[in-house]
DNA sequence: CAGTTGTACAACCATGTGGTTGTACGTTAC
DNA sequence: GTAACGTACAACCACATGGTTGTACAACTG
């Protein structure tokens, strides 16, 4: 029930390398919602049954997915757990980030916080 | 002030690209909590001052750091809504595994939910 | 002015990546 | 048993990546 406390550079270094490939992220959308079969997977693309299984392969080292045997199949599914360490991940990012206005803001005095901090938006991202 | 709305698979690639690497992870770091030069950077890694340049490059098509010159330095400061799009990419992924785990909780019915979401686990991640 | 500092950039090299084709082998279907 | 299916894996190729060194040049310093 426990997850890995510390992810090691290396580790880190290939979930976000498995997540830097079209193909791959989709792939991993497509086991998260459902199970699916590598070959079946495969069909979807326009590449090699290889070419697929490479990029299974390149997301099962980074543990983003897994894959069951089922007779002659095999059976691959998203790994939720490991979508929530990436995210803790850029939450570190976004941490270090508030905590550098946040002492921006100590350096501004109390009242002026609430200007400083519309200027510098520490709040809301500004997309979407 | 308003960002952009979608990303494209290239730009995708390219942050998740940009962040699958140690060095440039820890270059992020520094820069969202101060600013700093490229040349202060460079003292920081064992590497040559070019093999820093390039980093710094790559994380800047990846639009994670911006750089601004100053005199002959040029400033390196961390792109906080970029990292945020990061997020949100993450979430995506997210949303698509808990909207599955709802499906499969509305088959087995409005009563059995909490306990088969106790099962297949929405929240906490499993571990391994 | 001359010298030093900070940066840019090109050329080069070893290794990794993303694709291909071909072969092999266990599993299911007939 | 034989054929078809699903998968694994090796060999190969073009290109990207991450490092190096060397050169050039603008901007400060004295």
């Amino acid at each position: 029930m426990v997850v890995q406390l510390e992810l090691s550079d290396d580790e880190v270094n290939r979930i976000f390398r498995a997540l830097a490939d079209a193909t791959r992220r989709d792939i991993v959308r497509r086991t998260l919602v459902a199970e699916i079969t590598v070959s079946h997977l495969a069909d979807s693309y326009d590449m090699s049954f290889a070419a697929v299984q490479k990029h299974i392969a390149v997301l099962e080292e980074a543990r983003l997915v897994t894959k069951e045997p089922r007779g002659r199949e095999r059976i691959v599914r998203g790994a939720p757990d490991r979508i929530r360490q990436a995210q803790h991940l850029l939450d570190e990012f976004e941490l270090l980030w508030r905590s550098r206005i946040d002492r921006l803001d100590a350096l501004l005095g109390e009242d002026a916080g609430a200007v400083a901090s519309a200027d510098h938006d520490t709040s809301t991202p500004t997309g979407e």
